[in-house]
DNA sequence: AGTAATATTCTCAATATACGATAAAATTAA
DNA sequence: TTAATTTTATCGTATATTGAGAATATTACT
């Protein structure tokens, strides 16, 4: 096993039910000599991805909330969506939450989210969580967006490993592109309803999606039109904004090259 | 050098500033091969610390999201604070930003916020960036509660070499240490005003502070006794809900002895 | 489209370095 | 104070990592 990986292999054991571990059960878990445990845990610490804590154990270190701050400030769907999100909440006609979400590699996750005060439950879509591909709005708006060999590929992954239950899923996901929007409830979560709208930028290699959701309690088929009319609205100005930063960004680092 | 320091040395290179890099950038800032370089940024897109964008540039990747997520839910300082900084804002007597920050080693950071809405000033504290430890209400909270050697190594780390003016630096803490309280004015940014009161917890090795943060335009005398009372009373209260949640976790870790 | 320029991966032999068993030291608990 | 546990240090060996350079793939340009 080689030094990264195995570095790799300590941060995740850790996970939101477990947030400390001692260097015996790191050791136990990945079934190596804890004198080397001890080792890259020291490293770990002294860079800051770890911090130890009380009773032995060790937990996640401050590294991840400075470089998740540095994110936060400079990935251009957030910059450019974020500011949106809280619009689309007031705008919409009932309570919601709304949600930039993002494939990363073979996932879908949410990287910016604004709850309307008076919203109840709680979406399982959370800023930094990883979430299913094939289910819910959020995540079809995206998939969507992928065709061929790395659709199959993707789905094979999740689990869609059927040629005809790949089919079935595909065709349902053009009729949704015929439409342009995403609609599913409680897919995800129980009494919630979801809509959702693509958002993408080539350049930027940006596989996104804008959505909605609401109490399905609250939710009359007539405010369908303003939901659809809001999504996309906001993903045309946010995609707009995208392309923007793009720009700034090319300039930035034709800036260096002049430079240097 | 060794594996695992090329791999932090490499994520350092990113900054607020900097957030995308290519590999020819990094070998030349490293001076190591781009071959080398190349090997290693694979492997940590892999395991999604790096993304690589577009124009062969590389970003920080979405394992950052995921952990600072963790560290959100998990963490007892942020757990037991950040439910009452909103509620600070809203009895604090002008708007304010409202800090919880947190001694890292021996670095200041902040790792939760809130700012009172109608609050225009930006606070150079933000969620995940590293403070000066010598300056500001915030950061003097905090290293008030350092004593002997451990405090004049840090002092020593800030650049503060000098045996008299660490004596001198020393004996403002103890006057801020017998009020219970920091104030600072104009001391990280300019028109704010800044007051502070420390919050530890030794089980658990936090040593921190919960601040609010004023425009100086805003402030008059008469506020000061409403503000110190605000502080203290969710001092207090944080304080109690940390120790609340350390037993938590204490059960926690026995539930799982009794298992194994 | 076709070519040039860049970016990325691959190969391989030398060697630096990470590994793990064990011992020693330091810290914590009894 | 002693016992137990946690953490660091030591060291020879095996091996994974390194970097130069070639080969390939991708992108940019005409």
């Amino acid at each position: 096993m080689s030094g990264f990986e195995r570095f790799n292999k300590i941060l995740n054991l850790f996970s939101e039910k477990r947030s400390s571990l001692t260097v015996a059960e790191i050791s136990e878990e990945l079934k190596i000599p804890s004198s080397t445990i001890y080792r890259t845990v020291r490293e770990m610490v002294l860079a800051d991805f770890l911090e130890s804590a009380a009773g032995s154990y060790f937990r996640l270190g401050q590294a991840f909330i400075k470089f998740n701050r540095i994110i936060n400030l400079s990935d251009p769907l957030i910059q450019a969506g974020e500011p949106f999100l809280k619009k689309l909440a007031n705008e919409n006609p009932i309570p919601s939450t709304n949600i930039l979400a993002r494939l990363f590699g073979d996932k879908v996750m949410c990287v910016a989210d604004f709850k309307y005060p008076s919203f109840k439950n709680n979406t399982s879509y959370q800023k930094g969580r990883l979430m299913p591909l094939l289910y819910g709005a959020t995540s079809r708006a995206i998939i969507m967006q992928i065709k061929g060999k790395r659709l199959s590929h993707i789905l094979n992954l999740e689990g869609l490993n059927d040629d005809k239950q790949q089919k079935i899923f595909i065709s349902g996901l053009d009729k949704d592109k015929k439409k342009g929007f995403c609609k599913t409830e409680g897919q995800v979560d129980n009494g919630l309803i979801g809509f959702a709208i693509s958002i993408n930028n080539k350049k930027l290699g940006i596989e996104a999606s804008l959505s909605s959701i609401f109490n399905f309690s609250d939710y009359r088929p007539e405010h369908e039109p303003t939901i659809y009319a809001n999504l996309s609205s906001y993903a045309i100005l946010i995609e707009r904004y995208i392309n923007k930063i793009f720009f700034e960004i090319e300039a930035y680092h034709n800036k260096d090259l002049n430079k240097g």
